[in-house]
DNA sequence: TATAGTTTCGGGTACGTACCCGTAATGGTG
DNA sequence: CACCATTACGGGTACGTACCCGAAACTATA
């Protein structure tokens, strides 16, 4: 049996003033207050029917201004708060929601963003919520078009995007805005769409903390920057890493101690090639003291330097794979820089459910902490 | 691939004798609001009444054992979850709990805490649920025990506290367990109690993940411990830190790149008398490149470091307090070690709600993720 | 077989809100 | 003043579950 509990209510008051100056007898009044709140009371006390303070609070016609705003005096006066169990008992009303994200076949990234949107599910359906789920085929575009054209059809009440292919995804967004279905996308942002919000890394920062990292642990040296990506939408999302990435060696850079940044683009995303392309770079340069891979890929690289036995300083990567995890245990990587994969899936659909249904605000950009996994505090982590 | 929600109702919809007469439209609702699956349908299929289904769910006396079966075995086939909402409206049933914390006034990690068990509270006081909040003061114990003593007296159904007081949190705790009420420690555990949980941070742990960072900077070099504590109960936390810490140094010292370990223990927690007692201590020694401070009073720490321009190498401390953050962005301090309380207060308070009420299965141990804070991505975490 | 006691079960109402439907009050028009 | 359209409002039922109360069925005993 589970619960919808961070369902709604995501207002983070910190109101808590009060508590200090009266800790114990806050309960008695509260406990008052639960008992005599509500239509009923209210109905009461503005000598109306119940369905005449309902009528005033979802703003329906049928009410003298009078009437109006007596009811609306005593909301305010009492601190009405509709109880949401009953409300949404009452009201047979139904949402449907719809979130396309890549299949997960390749990645356990896209497994994680799942599992957190089933638990986001799994905690709304009760509230008359239905979701559906489209999985694209990240190597077929034409997946995602025939999906995004499915669920144009599909008359949702939102939806939920990962905006792999730019092109595609800035057009099934500005249907959605014809159609004033609000959406959301996750893990990586299309720029000038009105997105109800979205939610994912900042992959600038992370990558300027990928280098505050590298800096902290090398003083000085060379660095490599490998990108591995076949997509080549993808590989926008990795150039802003590694944007935020030089940026911090040029900020912190000083003549006696300099940091030197190479790069190699590996399009071929096979392991074999991988592995051929970072022998014929490194056969070349022998005096690279760091790597850092600006994607889950990370493992690759691992394996080669392990493999190798390369004599290498650091080796910092993204995201929490099983793969991954391996060489950070053996001590093949030193850093991970977790996206919460999970976290964005939950919050995708949480964000939408909050609109919809409950009416909230949500925030325009809701940045996933840039966390720092390291073989001492990975088992904390959930991906 | 398109997984097709439909399918997880595709069971229900051959039983037509209902269908039949009930209106069109009600089929439908019930159709989209997937609840042909509730008491109602189950005590027609068993062809009883809905009392009598309620009787079986819930445990209750009065049912022979061939009807309780045949409801049983329905219940499992449908896969039966009854409808919260529903069920906590119609039972008049409610619950209270209590926490206790320390009051905020000194740092704003307990503000952080009683932040999230106001969002907790926020969410889960529509299902009934009340919430006493006991703030003792840090630097009296007698409060402390007062409160214990009233919170015995309030008769609550769970309890939240923060053990600072060892001793008394033990007996409080014992207490608890002869009237058989859940309790839950955050913050800080107190070995070899029942308690539902803990939830907190490892601490062995997080002072192991310090030593990492400090060694990943270092290299080599002298490192001092800095402990600043008055109450003799915290210290001991402080010990459990350090003996990670420790650790962490000699299972990765080397003849050729040692780090030696100093340590100093500061009891009186004034300003001036940790700025005097470093002073003291570091005018002897000339030679310490880091400090690893066990708690949030690295703020002091980083405060006499930039005063006498002390040229240090690296600075490690504990928690997101606004002071601490400054002496971030200026580089004093070079990482934070979070411990989320703001999360632990909002699980703790969850944690009792999901045991209590949803009668829900809770982990023995929730250990925080050991948040590895920077200049560079302090602004994505909230504490 | 009548009676009392026990077990087993169903009807019905309540929780707080949503919303349909019917009616009274109001306003405007000839 | 009679008529109708419109506005303002109240009564009542439904949502899915909990639980009270009383009735039926069954068992045991004389």
């Amino acid at each position: 049996m589970r619960l919808p509990l961070q369902a709604l209510f995501a207002n983070f008051g910190n109101s808590t003033n009060q508590l200090f100056l009266t800790p114990i007898m806050s309960l008695r009044n509260e406990q008052m207050a639960g008992r005599l709140s509500g239509v009923k009371e209210i109905a009461r006390r503005a000598n109306v029917s119940i369905a005449t303070v309902d009528r005033v609070i979802h703003n329906r016609k049928g009410v003298s201004e009078t009437t109006r705003q007596k009811i609306n005096e005593i909301i305010q006066e009492i601190g009405f708060q509709p109880n949401i169990l009953a409300s949404r008992l009452a009201s047979k009303k139904t949402n449907r929601f719809a979130v396309l994200i890549p299949d997960a076949r390749e990645t356990d990234y896209w497994k994680a963003s799942l599992d957190g949107i089933e638990r986001a599910y799994q905690e709304i359906k009760q509230y008359g919520v239905f979701l559906d789920r489209y999985l694209f085929d990240l190597n077929d575009k034409s997946t995602f078009v025939k999906y995004v054209n499915d669920m144009l059809k599909g008359s949702y009440d939102g939806v939920v995007m990962a905006p792999s292919f730019i092109e595609e995804a800035a057009s099934f967004a500005s249907a959605c805005a014809d159609r004033q279905i609000p959406y959301v996308f996750i893990n990586s942002d299309v720029p000038n769409r009105d997105s109800l919000t979205y939610i994912g890394p900042h992959l600038y920062q992370s990558g300027y903390q990928a280098g505050q990292l590298i800096r902290f642990g090398l003083k000085q040296g060379k660095v490599l920057i490998v990108n591995i990506s076949k997509e080549i939408d993808a590989y926008h999302h990795l150039l802003r890493k590694e944007e935020g990435f030089r940026q911090y060696m040029e900020n912190t850079n000083t003549p006696e101690a300099p940091i030197r940044v190479e790069k190699i683009d590996i399009t071929n995303t096979t392991d074999e090639a991988i592995q051929d392309a970072l022998d014929t770079f490194l056969k070349e340069h022998t005096d690279i003291d760091a790597f850092f891979v600006t994607n889950s890929r990370v493992k690759s690289v691992a394996k080669y330097l392990r493999n190798t036995a390369r004599q290498h300083r650091i080796l910092i990567g993204y995201d929490l794979s099983e793969e991954n995890i391996e060489y950070l245990k053996d001590g093949t990587i030193d850093f991970l820089i977790g996206q919460k994969p999970e976290e964005q899936g939950y919050l995708g659909v949480m964000s939408l459910f909050q609109h919809v249904v409950a009416d909230k605000k949500i925030a325009k950009e809701q940045y996933m902490p840039i966390d720092i996994i390291t073989k001492e505090n990975f088992e904390f982590y959930k991906n």
